[in-house]
DNA sequence: AATGAATGAGGGTTCATTCAT
DNA sequence: TATGAATGAACCCTCATTCAT
């Protein structure tokens, strides 16, 4: 019995490894190539595995990239908790949060999470109810918001903003290196020095000033 | 002569009419689908025409999107052109052009553009020379830089941030109605109302200010 | 009445001359690039006119090249004919011919017939009774094997070989050219040497001698 | 080890059967129909396959097209250099090779072969260097120039004919079955016999004669 | 459980032919 | 009658998915 728990257990281990590998593979291959451009011989060729192997880990090339998102937003709901958690100020803690996403962001995770939320790609995925998806993208959201909530209550962040507007602000700083292209041109940059100054432009758009502000 | 004149005017009137409901047509459906998704059958059944015809107008699928995209482009050059020319100091102007691009931004031309940045997607088409797609998107960021930096000049612009994070932080609010999905949740918004406050969010951090800013 | 007449046969002889330039751009055409290769558009294009013309003159491409090759076939067997009456020898006659194969072969005309016998391609216009494509070619042969025969029986050609072995050799000298691209390697050839050198071999070979032949 | 083995070769063993399926069902329709007319569906439709899994065998049509000319080649020249490397005469090696031609004229091989120099049609595939074709092509020129120039050497074959007229004259044998339509209409011929007069025919033409011979 | 050949629906594209102007 | 835009069937090819081994 306990042969078997052990003989389980390891091939447990060996399926989870193999499972690793795909969504690795998978994951290098989206960001190289996009939704679309990739297919399940080349992920499978990647892994070194035959591709009817893929099928026996996810039913679907669409659940292999649901996982592979879900798997994601896990590490970043994390990270995320943990800044939350932090005894720290709400500016300090979108600071975090900021430094978070722009390491992050010059890293497979943001990339890949941008990539998906490029819109149309695989929406269809992200509103499918079993993944849970949604759900834990809306407790991300939760945490941010709780921390610019708190700002305003201790009159770190302006009042007359909405958090919501916000929130808009928060993340399109996700969606920076689209830009790349354009604003590049080709040209390497200094991302650390880029991504002080847009943290410094979104705090200073959000944080309060003693003589109020825009009145329109 | 007369004749010959108004029958060719007449034929290249209902071309120019037909291939613009072809462009009408494939926007609406790229901006709900994405690249991939929208076929050539699809596109011809919404305008209710047979799939060949599609290609008397546009040689490709590539090419009819590349078509749209100069199209839109070229629209966002003229009124970027618009709002330079004008008489206006640079936080005015970049108001202007701000107002552009949310009053766009929940227009299709916008979300268009966006979509097309999604990264992969259709990035070739890009490239390829002859649309002049490049040098048009090149020109539009010309212009935005040189309102950034006579603001810079006339002392209303933080000159202690690179003219680039402020372009990275200007383009990334094109992407804002991505995130709709994860931040509105199906609720509708004001966009008015949520436009005036990142509009804010965005100025107020890239002003200058008298007593320093970034204290890092 | 005279004047319709005349306006008729005006009409007519404009009608006739454009048929002449569709069948010359469309030989032309199919000599470059071979049948499937040849778009109606572009016999269109290299004949000015749009392309429904093309279809108020013939009702098919099939038509339109079954025309054609009529049209070649009874050039070639006037001149055939005109080779029979003359006052030679079968020997002259033969010769006579050989002349015109090779004449033609590095002409359209030959080109064009044998690039029609180039096996499959437009074998079912041959078949249609409708042009007589079939009839007319027959006659040719009939001809040829006229000349053959009176050969034999003059003592001019061997005996003992079949007509209709003469008649597969005299033919294949028709698909010489396509054997340019593998023995000439895009060297050119002295024409003239190479016609009177295998009109030699195909003469010999069928002459008669003295002293008999293969006996196997 | 051995089941891997076996396991392996039973699979490839099925492949390369498949494959022969194939490139034979291949062959037949492209004999009846030539390039153009043979779809891949039809080719799957005989062989009782999906059209998709062609492509697990062949990249491309022109790919299939391009092994079925290959292996037809390479057969040939197998042929010839075992007639090459024997004891013979030239005059000997060459009714061989003859031989050769018309047993396979009246069988596939020469017929496929024949129909792909069929002018335009196939003709990129063979400048194409990967496959080789023309390398084989020109290997198999080769031989048969050794033949004829022994030949002429050892004073069977005529020096004031050029190796390139006797090359042309014996290629053009290939193509004698595209004559049967016009010059059997229906008849079933003696091709045994119809063979042994050709090539009288063409090695009488190329023989030397005692008393000169060409006397234009 | 792993394999990879087979499947077949679906996509983009071409082009002979039709037909309204 | 000439035009050329529209048509739509047919083609080649791809790829997610299935299934026999």
């Amino acid at each position: 019995m306990q042969t078997m728990q052990s003989h389980c257990s390891l091939r447990e281990k060996q399926r989870q490894e193999r499972e690793q590998l795909i969504l690795k593979a998978a994951e290098e291959i989206l960001l190289e190539k996009g939704y679309y451009e990739t297919s399940m011989d080349e992920i499978a060729a990647r892994v070194g595995i035959a591709k009817g192997t893929i099928y026996h880990h996810f039913p679907s090339k669409e659940e292999l990239v649901a996982a592979l998102i879900t798997w994601n937003i896990e590490a970043a709901l994390r990270e995320v908790e943990a800044v939350v958690a932090a005894d720290l100020t709400p500016s300090e803690k979108l600071d975090r949060l900021i430094e978070h996403v722009f390491t992050g962001i010059y890293s497979k995770r943001a990339r890949l999470l941008s990539s998906i939320y490029n819109g149309i790609d695989i929406k269809r995925v992200f509103q499918e109810k079993e993944h849970g998806i949604k759900e834990k993208m809306d407790t991300l959201c939760r945490y941010t918001v709780e921390i610019l909530e708190e700002g305003k209550r201790v009159g770190e962040f302006e009042t007359s903003i909405s958090t919501q507007a916000m929130m808009y602000a928060f993340f399109s700083l996700f969606s920076i290196r689209r830009y790349d292209a354009i604003l590049l041109g080709g040209k390497e940059v200094p991302h650390r020095e880029l991504f002080r100054q847009l943290r410094h432009i979104f705090l200073q758009g959000i944080t309060r000033k003693q003589e109020s502000s825009d009145k329109e």
